[in-house]
DNA sequence: ATTACTGCAAAGTTTTTGCAGAGGT
DNA sequence: ACCTCTGCAAAAACTTTGCAGTAAT
């Protein structure tokens, strides 16, 4: 689970990309902390701990590239901000589902294989061949219900 | 449906705001496109053909405006673009279902139920009370699929 | 008459790009 | 040695803000 650092590097070899310390900090960064959603100015700023020389330039980069190759995932919660979190290493449950406290931001993940069956279902009725979903449900968290008591 | 100028006057006036003819014309544009997800620039476009000498700043108020009252809703699709779209006239019909062609970017909508369970389901698990949801499908449509033929 | 709204231009944010030098293969 | 990657700075793209004039109530 996390960072695998031995399989990236092959990962990286294979296409004939360059294995630097700049891309390895970056997923190590996103491993770090698997269950946040972290922007582009947070994972500079994690990064910058290790190699304080780097340029956000660099950082927006990597990002995609690592989008690119499927090792992390975009996610939009409509604040304002790109975000991205580590990807499953089970790439069987392509599954990121959200619950997003429209009070104070916190976000939980969730799974669900509920959605396997929708999909065909629409696949069925629309034509469409479905690839991948993404839920995001929206609501107040526990300790937000209570605050407001 | 789509663009009802009355209930619209209504609202605004009731909010002690102005009924001016951007807004009227901004709100228009949006439901004379029900299927389609405008982006800013592009609801820009829609307008100057009536209204020509209007600038982008009171594009980008109105939108926020239109969606502080419900009227339209934000859509995200991961293409770079924040896009707007005219909200349900029935508000009991709280989801946007959105079914992505990863290929041409063509978006069609769908309406499913199946979602209210499963809300239900994750706020006894969570402690969350769940109000929204939002689902994206990711695939290639039908006219994609034989083009690659 | 009063107060909110608009258009313009400037500024703020976030992200991308060009290029010369550094670093991995 | 080769060619990709990086850091820097500049530019691009998108959105917000301040302000003086305009329009709605």
């Amino acid at each position: 689970m996390g960072y695998n650092e031995e399989s990236f590097i092959k990962i990286l070899k294979s296409k004939g990309l360059k294995v630097t310390n700049q891309r390895k900090t970056v997923l190590k960064a996103l491993s770090s902390k698997p269950d946040q959603h972290l922007t582009a100015e947070e994972i500079y700023e994690l990064v910058r701990v290790d190699i304080p020389e780097i340029g956000i330039a660099t950082i927006y980069r990597t990002i995609q590239l690592l989008c690119e190759l499927g090792l992390i995932d975009k996610l939009n919660l409509d604040d304002g901000y790109v975000r991205y979190e580590i990807g499953k290493e089970d790439k069987n449950e392509h599954h990121h589902h959200h619950l997003i406290c429209v009070n104070c931001g916190k976000v939980l993940k969730f799974d669900d294989d509920l959605l396997d069956e929708l999909e065909k279902q629409v696949g069925k009725t629309t034509g469409f061949i479905v690839h991948d979903h993404e839920l995001k449900m929206y609501g107040y968290c526990r300790d937000c219900q209570n605050n407001r008591k």
